[in-house]
DNA sequence: GAATTTTTGATGTACGTAAATCAAAAATCC
DNA sequence: GGATTTTTGATTTACGTACATCAAAAATTC
């Protein structure tokens, strides 16, 4: 059996109030006999149970996530995922709130976040905008105790606990690397479309996707960024303008949302099984598109992971603990039409 | 404040003990008292303290892990994750053993299973191997009432309750896939390098490559399927001659171990770069040589997933409880150079 | 060495559930 | 309607930890 408190006590031969006054680093205990009661519980190997430590204290933590408002389908999932959360908090012991801001305006970020703070939770979860009035309502936040994680789109610089995001370089990269394999020897610029520079995910993923391009796939000519605002009726004009006038394009890397738009501009124009496209985030559209051909390779971060990494480190980060980061890695996944997890109800 | 007991009990206006005897299945209530319980448990939104029930009840899960023994990088790894998981036993209120037996040995690993049996563990989680001795242990297991979950190598037919692995068919499929547009317009035919055809894993992959290749890729060769024992040395051999043998091979598809073998026998020959590889798993190995460049894409299987998977299903099961399926499913991993996460310490 | 402060022990309650016992009440049988 | 069986209530103990209180013992100060 697993030794307990009474087994330490036992063993250090003390009561059991000295062994809980060690434990929890209350006062008043001589350090020779802490460094008995220590020796014990290194010799008996004691871990806290802490399912009933947890039973006994009663906390809870208060959270609140902070998302993005509008008809994105990958943020919409992660709210999902954040309500699926919600439904577990008994378990968790968690209380989840979520603010819901205008995307891309950092103003409107910065605001919430300082609302956030006067509810006085125990940590927030935000998918940040890069701005620097959204770094010091960061740092105020910190100040106050409150643990700050980034969800998806990071902030660096800032005083953040963490980030629970993929490396967008790293999916950059591998977008390039499966673009420049796919089209092998075919003839053709390639486009890049994206939702807004002023998102660190975007970025990161362009950084990375040109990184790959010149270092492996030098003759490939990449056209100018065009910016779609996560918008797909906005994505699908611009979609329309770049199919028009590059009557020979070869590929398309989406790094935003907005795949409907994308999507049906190909469609329409009838080049869609010409056209390699690249895209990111598996929703409903983007995953019949891939079946379809539309899509030629998605990828994704799960979100699902992401909320539920979110929260384990809010928690840890809330009691003073650190987190093993190899662990909270979040990885980038690639969908073809072949390897799609089947549907969930 | 999330209801307890007490609140049940005093919202149906009966007893706690009565409430215990609903919540428990205990005998002794009659069916109008039980409907009261249930109403006033369905309008409070009761449910369970897990945490609070496993205190209570003190119950420990014995549960024996079957693998094969040898070199084989991947099961080694898969070993380690068992370990892990031994180490958080406490936690999680498990007792793991681990038993080891020869790979690809039908008749050893049927004595294993009657010898696991002997110990009456709540559960066992076995690497099948396909063979009727085999499906008949499993059978005599499950009369005892022990749960038995196949990893990471199915048995199908067989009244195993569960497989903790991934869809090997998708596997191969998106291994087709991958290597169909890898090499474009190259010419020269592609090997299928495999370990044995005695376990299911390794057939499914092979129908799901073939598969897309016949539908997909229709003008490419596929030269008969070489079977390598998951041996290092064997595997190097064959393809020594494999090599020679094809001057114009343009891909290799190693859907077993082994992967050392390969590897060694394309750098020996000079034609690492020439020739498309795709293999399985991310070992220390394959992630070298996918870093070199020496093999293009890597498929994986994430063994700790599995292994908690495994767990979680085998304590479900012995509880008499329900899995949701599509939350145990094993995703398949794809790695490129490009998104290999960060070596662990 | 007496007074004071610090340290330690003993004990009890709480968290939410499981499980058992015994007595009381209600239902059923003849 | 009395005897019997079934159902229900009341109460207790336990799981492993947290936390509080009060008294006793030990160490420190002057």
């Amino acid at each position: 059996m697993r030794p307990t408190v009474h087994d330490i006590a036992a063993e250090a031969g003390v009561s059991l109030a000295t062994v809980d006054r060690v434990l929890n680093n209350r006062p008043g205990v001589r350090s020779v006999t802490r460094d008995k009661v220590e020796r014990a519980i290194a010799a008996l190997g004691y871990v806290r149970d802490v399912a009933a430590a947890n039973l006994a204290k009663g906390r809870t933590y208060p959270l609140i996530f902070i998302l993005p408002a509008g008809e994105n389908s990958f943020m919409r999932g992660l709210e999902a995922e954040v309500r699926a959360a919600m439904a577990r908090s008994a378990a968790e012991r968690t209380d989840i709130t979520i603010l819901s801001v205008p995307a891309f305006d950092a103003p409107a970020l910065a605001a919430a976040l300082l609302d956030a703070r006067e509810q006085r939770p125990a940590g927030v979860a935000v998918v940040a905008v890069e701005a620097p009035e959204v770094a010091e309502a960061v740092k105020r936040l910190r100040e106050d105790g409150i643990a700050v994680v980034t969800l998806v789109s990071d902030l660096p610089g800032s005083e953040r606990d963490h980030f629970a995001g993929v490396d967008n370089i790293a999916a950059g990269r591998t977008a390039g690397s499966l673009m420049g394999r796919f089209l092998g020897g075919r003839e053709g610029p390639v486009a890049v479309l994206a939702g807004s520079m002023l998102v660190r995910d975007h970025c990161e993923r362009l950084e990375g996707f040109r990184a790959v391009m010149s270092e492996d796939f030098p003759g490939r000519r990449i056209l100018p960024v065009v910016e779609g605002q996560d918008n797909p009726a906005l994505v699908e004009t611009l979609v329309d303008t770049l199919l028009d006038k590059h009557r020979d394009l070869a590929g398309i890397y989406s790094l935003g949302a907005g795949n409907r738009g994308l999507v049906s501009a190909l469609e329409k124009a009838g080049r869609a099984k010409a056209i390699c496209a690249i895209a990111h985030e598996l929703t409903p559209h983007s995953r019949a598109a891939l079946v379809t051909g539309t899509i030629d390779a998605l990828l994704n971060q799960n979100a699902g992971h992401e909320v539920r990494s979110a929260i384990r480190v809010l928690k840890a980060k809330a009691d003073g603990l650190s987190v093993i980061a190899a662990q909270e890695r979040i990885r980038i996944d690639i969908f073809l039409k072949d390897n799609l997890p089947v549907e969930q109800a």
